[in-house]
DNA sequence: TCACTGACTTGGC
DNA sequence: CGCCAAGCCAGTG
């Protein structure tokens, strides 16, 4: 076990997310049994400069916002990733969020 | 063991 | 539509 299950499971999770769709941290932290747990999963994603693997760009808060972004290096990073796999975003905000969103807890049911 | 922190969520004003 | 306070869990010092 390379750091912590639940870190893992997190990854697990947001690499298990389709191309050119996004899923919340809400939404993972649910999947693992705690919806209240979604600071973990940020958390988790804040160790993801250790998983290359994961495309923490996918990751948003429920409200469909790159709270993240500003851990990517590049301000513009990540909504340059979401752009690049189809995914539109205005002003830190995905567009169509709704039709975007990916709950694993639904969808990989 | 205790206390602090955190890329969140929700409810209230 | 905006901001504030509380709740939650796990990791780190």
């Amino acid at each position: 076990m390379p750091q912590s299950d639940f870190f893992e499971n997190v990854y697990e999770v947001v690499k298990l997310v389709p191309l050119g769709r996004v899923t919340t941290y809400g939404a993972i932290a649910a999947y693992l049994g705690s919806r209240r747990g979604a600071r973990m999963v940020g958390w988790a994603m804040n160790n993801c400069h250790a998983r290359p693997d994961v495309p923490a760009h996918r990751v948003v808060n429920r409200n469909g916002i790159l709270t993240g972004k500003l851990f990517f290096g590049s301000p513009t990073a990540m909504q340059e990733l979401l752009e690049s796999e189809g995914v539109h975003v205005c002003s830190d905000e995905i567009i169509r969020f709704s039709e975007k969103f990916w709950d694993p807890s639904l969808e990989l049911l």
